[in-house]
DNA sequence: GTGTATGATTGCGG
DNA sequence: CCGCAATCATACAC
């Protein structure tokens, strides 16, 4: 239409309207004749301005529909002789817009106004960046890293990981001699995990470096029609490696809590009751019947029991605890267990006096004269 | 396989 | 945190 012509007529300088004044002639005698060259030039210069808020969908959808003469002539007169040239215009109009805009492509001013626009998206990236620039490390994936780390899967093959479990195991309190087997389990199903996520772990990366190369080739095709700049294509890697990231961290996080099962398995798998050696045993009830009146080893004589026992503290807490309780239930059911232990205890005491007086008489072989164990039901030791 | 013994765990109160 | 009581889960004896 040819609202559109004298647009970019404007738009192309001032060739266009002496164009216009050599072309149609007829027409800008016309106009003159009308008295409002003034009023024309002014509505140019509006829908100049006008066309700068126009989207460029807009503005083409405005080269195709019906052209309207009211504007160009000033004249409401449909059968103007003016009309020719417009009508020329009119028709003519699509070839014109792509001629045009072919000229703008080939304009020797292209180049510089690209560059000009390459400059203003550089300093608008930048300032964008500036705000997003350094995005701190996430303490999540940074705990995560150090928990595989700790745990030896993302570390070096190998050495840490297993180590840190059996040091586990040991503090743990269990028999160390009988973790054995389900440590090399333990360890068989970490290297398995280790193994998946280290693949996994390629892959991502694999498939975030295709990505990546992909998207920058892309960019780099199209800097060639539209202003790319460097670093709007580092900042869509950037962006890319943030998505992969997120990704990654959660294969992180899912590796952290098939470790945390197996651990917990694993510790479950200790857990596996062993009964006190007989040794062990003896020593405790021992002592449990020789402080019958007050059952409850001091910190120092759980210490003491632990050690003579091979066991840990709280195990000795643990056996204590449940003696207390057991017996209380049914001391009827413990009497021949006290019985033995009190001669036990009275056996030992003799045998420490019989020691200590050993000068004055030197054989006393079977502890005799002692409170026998006449007590016991059975009539058994 | 079943019953009992026993070490460990859990929930609660002080 | 400690001890108690109940309970779980396994070892062990039969």
């Amino acid at each position: 239409m040819d609202d559109q012509t004298r647009m970019l007529t404007g738009l192309t300088g001032l060739a266009g309207l002496a164009q216009a004044d050599v072309g149609d002639q007829d027409s800008v005698r016309k106009q003159q004749s009308l008295g409002q060259p003034q009023q024309d030039i002014g509505d140019i210069l509006q829908q100049i301005m006008a066309i700068t808020d126009e989207s460029l969908d807009e503005a083409q959808a405005r080269c195709w529909p019906e052209e309207s003469p009211a504007h160009w002539g000033g004249s409401d007169d449909p059968t103007e002789g003016g009309r020719a040239g417009g009508g020329m215009a009119g028709g003519g109009l699509p070839l014109n817009f792509q001629h045009r805009k072919h000229a703008l492509n080939c304009h020797r001013m292209k180049p510089a106004l690209f560059s000009v626009l390459c400059e203003i998206k550089e300093k608008t990236v930048l300032s964008i960046r500036g705000v997003q620039e350094e995005d701190p490390p996430d303490p999540q994936i940074m705990r995560l890293d150090n928990m595989l780390l700790a745990e030896g899967v993302s570390g070096p093959e190998k050495g840490g990981g297993s180590a840190a479990a059996a040091a586990a195991a040991a503090a743990a309190g269990g028999s160390p001699t009988d973790s054995s087997i389900e440590h090399s389990d333990y360890r068989a199903k970490l290297a398995q995990i280790r193994q998946i996520y280290h693949s996994e772990l390629e892959k991502y990366e694999q498939a975030c470096s295709e990505f990546t190369n992909h998207v920058m080739n892309l960019l780099r095709e199209q800097s060639r029609t539209r202003p790319i700049s460097p670093k709007e294509i580092e900042r869509m890697v950037a962006i890319i490696h943030r998505k992969f990231s997120s990704i990654q961290m959660q294969l992180k996080q899912s590796t952290c809590e098939a470790v945390m099962i197996l651990r917990s398995r694993f510790l479950d798998a200790r857990r596996k009751r062993r009964n006190f050696n007989k040794q062990a045993t003896e020593v405790l009830n021992e002592y449990f019947y020789s402080h019958l009146s007050n059952p409850y080893p001091s910190e120092e004589a759980k210490e003491e029991l632990a050690k003579k026992c091979a066991i840990t503290v709280s195990q000795v807490s643990n056996w204590f605890g449940n003696k207390r309780i057991r017996y209380k239930k049914n001391i009827g059911k413990f009497q021949e267990e006290a019985n033995l232990y009190a001669v036990k205890t009275a056996v030992d005491a003799a045998n420490v006096s019989a020691q200590a007086s050993q000068a004055n008489s030197p054989a006393t072989p079977n502890s005799g004269g002692y409170p026998a164990p006449c007590y016991t039901p059975d009539g058994r030791l």
